[in-house]
RNA sequence: GCGGUCGUAGCUCAGCCUGGUUAGAGCGCUGGCCUGUCACGCCAGAGGUCGCGGGUUCGAACCCCGUCGACCGCGCCA
């Protein structure tokens, strides 16, 4: 035996290798101890093999004393298990070891998370003990999808004729966006480099440099407090950018990307033939959000002239002021009183006043509206709403009023809702699509002044002749997000690479051209010797893998993630600098109040 | 910064609404028994400041106030 630790994996042994006499290392996952005879289940990364040991082995003794998780060596002679005995779980199942010889290589104390069955356990032991957790099969199994996700991503650009190129980690503050970590600096005491929110300046300068093709795995670092699926501090982009490229060319790349990575790794589930393009503001006014969810078939319409000068008084009233509009939320299936009831009460706890509704039923063979909103309007209008929403006996609508702005938030959430609830959203399949045409600018809503929506860099669309004679608010970007399932799971744009074009934009969102040459002196600078037209994309790599596994929380596939207070809580960061640290910094720590 | 939910054995949870004997169950752990299990089985045992502080009460896991922590959400994330 020329290894000291093992001549095959723990995964290896098939009923061929009958009689062989073999050495394997592992972790001791589970001991079944039956007095005379006992099982070893026998772990590596490779499986699972038991290991069986009886009174005539030279290492029963030694056996009996181990517990889970020790580390072990053992030489042993492979059996064919009798046809009555095979385990059709294990890829082993077929054949045990019988123990000859076993050395403990590594003693485990009581474990603080078990590994085998994996029971709940707090997230706050799982990630004190990562690496126990990390042994367990079922997070072991999405870190190890999330590498062949990255592996195929890597394969896959590379088909396409992208580099992958790096790019600083200590870089400089950006002025817009999320909050900077800072790194202080030795060299420059008082200065700071900051940590990149993305290499978004980096991955347009490699194109302005004629790499016509970048991308990278890319580390991106801000400092906001986290959610389910936005990890606090750092987290992972697919980030791309193309020279000479428009928006449809980034499209054309990134869908057969996203498809074949799908397909690939998404439990087989279909994935859309098509990404549809919806317009933001389409996209706003049939859902409620810019990141909707297409499983969910219910769209909303609006219904406003049903409502205008009719018996409700509330929305007829509310109609006579500007930039109000009634939409409805069709509910096919939902007519009882009960379920209308239920969305109702929802939406109270939510924080509106209600949620008007109709539901319609079978009244002389006729179709009738019921509920108080249809008392109210009356039986023409009723049926005019029923036949703009296309509905029939035993279905409902939901009727939301005022400016949109006010209930789209919740309008969204009252869809997802109501189609959970009537079992509308169709299962087991990943439907994308893009969301376009972005406005570039919004008018603050409490200081009325107008500022970017989005990208200050991206081109709008009509370039400088839509920015000096149409209405700022109207302008559209060249900006589009690729969403799957309700998941946002990237921006990108055509970027501005015109000078003057882009002080054109900064001045219409009240900023001179002093500011933008002093805040992106860079950027400034690039585009004054030749910047090509070019175009990218950064879809996250958690989120993508999120889906991919099914799961909800983004730590779910990151291997080391910080907790919800931003701390890791095996190595113990933050932690406070030594005195020396600051000293050699210039730095001194002040008390907070 | 704000809101919601939760906090009882190492873990998952019951008990709390309606205060009253010794706070329970399953898993895990320890010991014993068991020669074919693979979620092995059987018996026994250890293990609790009911998050913490205060209040009400003859009496608080239970009611009230405060506080700390976890998770989820809002703000934030161009």
């Amino acid at each position: 035996m020329s290894h000291p630790y093992r001549s095959h994996t723990c995964g290896e042994l098939r009923r061929a290798n009958d009689g062989e006499n073999i050495r394997l290392s592992g972790w001791v996952h589970r001991v079944r101890d039956h007095g005379g005879v006992l099982f070893i289940d026998l772990r590596d990364h490779y499986g699972i093999t038991q290991v069986v040991a009886d009174p005539d082995s030279p290492v029963f003794k030694v056996a009996n004393e181990l517990r889970a998780e020790f580390v072990i060596r053992i030489d042993g002679k492979v059996t064919k298990r009798d046809d009555d005995l095979i385990n059709p779980k294990l890829a082993t199942g077929d054949i045990e070891v019988f123990v000859e010889d076993l050395q403990v290589l590594a003693k485990a104390d009581e474990l603080p998370l078990p590994v085998f069955g994996e029971p709940d356990y707090p997230e706050e032991t799982r990630l004190t003990y990562r690496f126990l957790d990390l042994r367990r099969e079922s997070l072991r199994q999405r870190i190890l999808l999330r590498a062949d996700v990255i592996a195929a991503l890597r394969r896959l650009m590379g088909e396409r004729g992208f580099v992958e190129f790096q790019t600083p980690i200590l870089t400089a503050s950006s002025p817009e966006g999320a909050r900077d970590f800072l790194v202080p600096s030795r060299i420059h005491q008082g200065k700071f480099y900051a940590l990149p929110q993305a290499p978004q300046q980096f991955k347009q300068f490699s194109v302005i440099a004629g790499f016509d093709k970048y991308f990278q795995i890319a580390p991106c670092f801000r400092d906001e407090d986290p959610r389910a699926d936005r990890s606090p501090g750092e987290f992972y982009q697919l980030d791309i950018e193309m020279g000479f490229a428009t928006q449809e060319d980034v499209f054309a790349v990134i869908e057969p990307v996203m498809r074949e990575i799908f397909e690939e790794f998404g439990q087989g589930h279909p994935v859309s033939s098509s990404f549809p393009k919806i317009r933001y503001r389409d996209a706003m006014r049939r859902y409620g959000t810019d990141k909707p969810d297409l499983r969910n078939p219910l769209e909303m319409e609006v219904v406003s002239s049903h409502f205008a000068d009719s018996n409700f008084k509330i929305f007829a009233s509310l109609l006579k002021k500007e930039g109000t509009e009634i939409r409805a939320i069709p509910a096919p299936k939902g007519g009882s009183r009960r379920f209308c009831d239920r969305m109702n009460v929802f939406a109270q706890k939510e924080g509106l006043p209600g949620m008007g509704y109709v539901f319609w039923r079978a009244e002389d063979n006729d179709i009738v509206g019921a509920g108080p909103l249809a008392k109210n309007i009356g039986r023409e209008r009723t049926e005019a709403i029923r036949q703009q929403l296309g509905l029939e006996v035993g279905d409902a609508a939901f009727f939301l009023g005022g400016r949109p702005s006010s209930f789209e938030a919740f309008a969204a959430k009252a869809r997802d809702r109501i189609a959970h609830e009537l079992d509308l959203i169709e299962q087991d399949q990943f439907k994308f699509c893009w969301i376009v045409d972005f406005p570039m600018f919004e008018r603050d809503p409490d200081s009325e002044e107008i500022g970017f929506s989005h990208n200050p860099f991206s081109m709008p669309q009509g370039g400088m002749e839509a920015l000096e004679t149409e209405n700022p608010l109207d302008v559209m970007g060249y900006q589009y997000d690729i969403v799957c399932n309700g998941v946002e799971l990237s921006s990108g744009a055509v970027r501005n690479h015109k000078l003057e074009c882009l002080y054109k934009a900064f001045e219409l969102a009240g900023h001179n051209r002093a500011f933008v040459d002093t805040n992106f002196s860079g950027m400034v600078n690039s585009l004054k010797f030749g910047a090509p037209p070019h175009a990218g994309i950064a879809p996250g790599i958690e989120r993508i893998v999120m889906l991919l596994a099914g799961v909800d929380n983004i730590r779910e596939v990151t291997m080391f993630p910080l907790n919800q207070r931003a701390e890791d809580l095996m190595l113990g960061a933050p932690s406070h600098p030594t005195n020396q640290a600051l000293r050699e910094l210039g730095l001194r720590m002040t008390k907070k109040d």
